[in-house]
DNA sequence: AACGCTTCTTACCATAGATCAATGAAAACT
DNA sequence: AGTTTTCATTGATCTATGGTAAGAAGCGTT
């Protein structure tokens, strides 16, 4: 039924200006004499197009931060569809936090759906990152407590709103999302079928 | 449009044995020395069965932990219908955390589903429980972790099921709400209108 | 170029759930 | 106790979205 690859090539390597890199300093306004001290604990990693970055019953370790490329999270119903909870494009953190948290297996999938480099970051980078930063403590409540909000909404717009409205909402958080996955991603994303969308989208352009 | 009274009733009194002392003790393996400390910061606060806890563009001061009572917590979208995220029932926390993290306006709504009291928790409170407990910030991270975990699931069964399926989730979650509130509002916690819920209750008593 | 695979579209019909309206029962208010 | 309001149910009808199937366009592979 579940027709993807699950390929785990490593290709660990190193980038001098990172995406990464100026989001530390931006967000957490990280200093140059620290960054050095957290590259060693950087690690650079690239996955295929189709490849799994985590997969149900496993227990998630990291978080990823999508230097380039795109990945998606989801989960799998009982009757085999897949639900895709978050696009991860460039410069967009994505994990199951509450598997690395709780230690308990995950039920959600993330894979690549673009070739994508992402950095991995594990338990020991964030400890070090709290150690050479003591905002950091702050800086990841925010980051749990921006997800809250994300999550708010997006449960407002499932049960307040229609296709077309969720379909806007979409478009505005993930303004170039829609030219790089095919369309049933999106349909995936925003709880309705591939055609429905085709539909709403028709409606559209008439207007 | 919105019918609802909006009276601040403040009957603040002091409980011996609560709920909440139960609760810190056993989530936060509170020492007895320390609730000495906290119980003159906790406030307790009596609200009507209608009052407001949280109106949409003001900003969230509290997190309430319900002692007795029935709370909910929700969204209003433009064309007036409400869209319950969340029940409170006691031994539960509700608030707009993001709200009282980024000091932005909410928009959402918290009432008393019941004549309710809660306990009133502000940030000199959490900063007083930080200091006494050196847990706690691994706790505070506990509470957000276990929230998007229960977004989460919200957001698959949403995604994923049909009425009868996200009313039995319902079921599961809050075994005793069903008894306690009128059925409009389960309705408008499943996404679907009361003639709707009330058809599936048919249909499942049938089976 | 020919083939297969995926994607998108469109047509037709099916269905879950919405809407509207009416009724009776229960609860709240006077 | 009587009046008013809220609530739950049910029937009739409507609408948004789903399901199925077919064809067309694109893309990668050989």
């Amino acid at each position: 039924e579940n027709k993807h690859k699950f390929i785990l090539s490593i290709f660990p390597f190193m980038i001098k200006e990172s995406n990464f890199k100026n989001y530390l300093f931006q967000q957490f306004e990280l200093q140059e004499e620290h960054w050095q001290k957290l590259q060693a604990l950087v690690k650079y990693q690239r996955f295929q197009k189709g490849e799994f970055l985590l997969t149900a019953s496993s227990i998630c370790q990291h978080s990823f931060f999508v230097e380039k490329g795109l990945l998606r999270f989801y989960s799998i119903s009982v009757n085999g569809k897949e639900h895709i909870l978050q696009f991860a494009p460039e410069n967009w953190m994505v994990s199951d936090r509450s598997s690395v948290f709780f230690g308990e297996p995950s039920s959600f999938y993330i894979d690549a759906v673009e070739d994508t480099t992402v950095v991995m970051l594990d338990e020991r980078f964030l400890k070090t990152l709290a150690e050479v930063n003591v905002k950091f403590a702050t800086n990841n409540e925010l980051l749990l407590q921006n997800h809250i909000r994300h999550l708010h909404q997006r449960l407002h717009s499932l049960l307040g709103e229609n296709a077309e409205e969720r379909y806007l909402n979409f478009l505005k958080l993930y303004p170039d999302v829609m030219q790089r996955v095919p369309q049933w991603m999106i349909a995936s994303y925003l709880g309705i079928t591939p055609e429905s969308l085709s539909r709403v989208r028709k409606k559209m352009s008439k207007n």
